[in-house]
DNA sequence: GATGAATGAGCGTTCATTCAT
DNA sequence: AATGAATGAACGCTCATTCAT
């Protein structure tokens, strides 16, 4: 038995370690309470002592992720030794980068909206997926402000474009994607003109 | 209860078609059989009168829709009216026309590796995206070597990046995708030149 | 489909040799009409054409192999040119000779009581049981008189013991029993002493 | 709900206690899970929770069953007060004594090949089988050689013969046998002579 | 005389959840 | 803070049975 703050933090840990794994990789309904515990080593008591039900067991994981994922788009956009190209070549990377949370936040979101009592993450969801494109746009309009990039089509239909192959690379996040990032930067470079 | 050759494969049909729409919404593991046979007006011992058992019912609905995707791509490339444009639009189009199956096939795929039962159809979902991806090769070095289309890039990087779109469109496959027909076929030309 | 009344009742023994086979092996409850139609290469409604329901059809078994069981005890009782010795003998060899409906009858006779519905089958089983014993005693009385053979105890105890021994042998129908004809028939002579 | 160990130790024993009769009285496949814990007033979760599955229930129901049969033999075997002849007098009256038990494996036994999940099971009841016949032949050629017990065959012959009387008794373990002791004794006394 | 389609009850099992300890 | 025992609903599936054809 666990007896001290931290050990109990560490045992939720453990729990959102193995939930996140399982949940990734076999999905919401096909991961049982069981099959948490017994890969985190623990009871099925432990998880219902931290967490209310297995509801709040995937929020507490597509939450974390969810924020891991805000985070590193922030880092990238607001990194200020970063040229704008280097900028948007951070953005496209985050993908692949990030596979696990991609792939959990991926996998998930097209089955939220068919359970009711996740629908407030399904709104987070959809807010995070809202506050990429906005801030892909924000950063588009900036720089053509500025005079650092240009591109062919106007800033919203080129944020579109953007967040389209941003979408695209969501699909290889299980496996190694059959693409490189040359590859990718290059196609970069057509859709936009850096200065 | 129905009992002609006809009324039978009716009720096949019944099945499938509730089948493929829980399948759809809800994913594999979280829609039962009770699920199905209720929303199709039908009983439990008539699921397993038509299949083996709930694998088999899954595997009819996702090659099914296979099959479907994979025709409605034969008829885009050879369709002999089209330009070369025109077929690339057609094909850029497709996961927009047949969104059902496109969120059925890319919802399950990911999970696919998870159930050991069902890897048989797991390849032969991977041979459908391999076989796409041909497709869209061989049809760009034709159009090259004909002298109907060029690209800055070389064949091979160009129906990568083809195909990367193609993956980002399939997201929006449940909902109506935030883009329109003209905004994807100004991006075509941005990457191909069309002569 | 069979139409002459010859193919009909060949339809209906082939069941009811494939549901001996299989109530024998594996009991009444573990044995399912469909196990018994595919055994015998027809289908369900043929078995519900000839036979009531699985009740009937074990029922027809049964029956059946008390009266082979029967019939054969009476031809070895009966049978002139035999001594009483080569009677007891015979009597004895039954269930060696006739293993599967020993086997049958025995597996399955100390479940029917569970089985109300089969409380009449029960009955027969045992008025069998009682037929064989009371037979033997009268043989036994009958040689007894005639001279033909004594033995140490009064009839009624030694039948018991034949009996016993002849119920030993029961256990060895479904494998070749670990004993000799020749052990049993000196242990005959043991009991009785024939003259 | 019971929560302490030793009233979980007591509802691991009411399912055992439940199981071994209505495995006895109805056989294996007939007995469900339900009917075990409807007997035994509880819910089938409680069940699954003392046991992996119902082979594992009644693989404990039979274990239980033979360890006893197995102990009681010994005890027979080795009390030193006995004189040989009430030795074997009291492996004699072993099956009446333990009618549920001998009933229970002799029940199943004849089942046991067609369940291949019951093999170890099955290796253990013969196993059994083969022990006590190993005793009590140990047992005669030790008795003829210390001169307190003779008999006018083999050891190896008159071992068969003994087990054979031992297995026709097992016949009527499920209900009062129609014999008594001592016919049985006696009937002992014309195969050996004690002296 | 026999088939094929369908029903509905029940089975073995899993699982989210509760709660005394 | 965590465990162990138990519940009850639901799941995938089998099976005896029915019945139009």
């Amino acid at each position: 038995m666990k007896r001290t703050k931290e050990e109990a933090q560490q045992t939720k840990e453990q729990l959102l370690t193995s939930a996140k794994r399982l949940f990734t990789t076999k999905g919401f309904s096909a991961t049982s309470i069981t099959d948490i515990v017994q890969d985190a080593g623990l009871t099925r008591g432990a998880a219902y002592w931290h967490f209310k039900n297995k509801d709040e067991i995937f929020i507490a994981v597509v939450e974390q992720a969810l924020n891991d994922m805000m985070e590193e788009k922030e880092r990238a956009l607001s990194e200020t030794s970063f040229t704008p190209r280097e900028k948007l070549q951070a953005m496209l990377s985050l993908p692949l980068r990030m596979s696990t949370e991609y792939a959990l936040v991926n996998g998930v979101a097209s089955l939220l909206p068919t359970y009711p009592q996740l629908s407030e993450l399904e709104k987070k969801v959809q807010d995070r997926k809202n506050n990429l494109k906005e801030s892909i746009r924000l950063f588009l309009e900036e720089g053509k402000r500025q005079g650092a990039l240009s591109f062919k089509e106007d800033p919203e239909t080129t944020t579109k474009m953007f967040f389209l192959l941003f979408e695209g690379l969501y699909f290889h996040s299980q496996e190694q994607p059959d693409i490189s990032n040359e590859d990718l930067f290059h196609f970069l470079d057509i859709i936009f003109c850096f200065h």
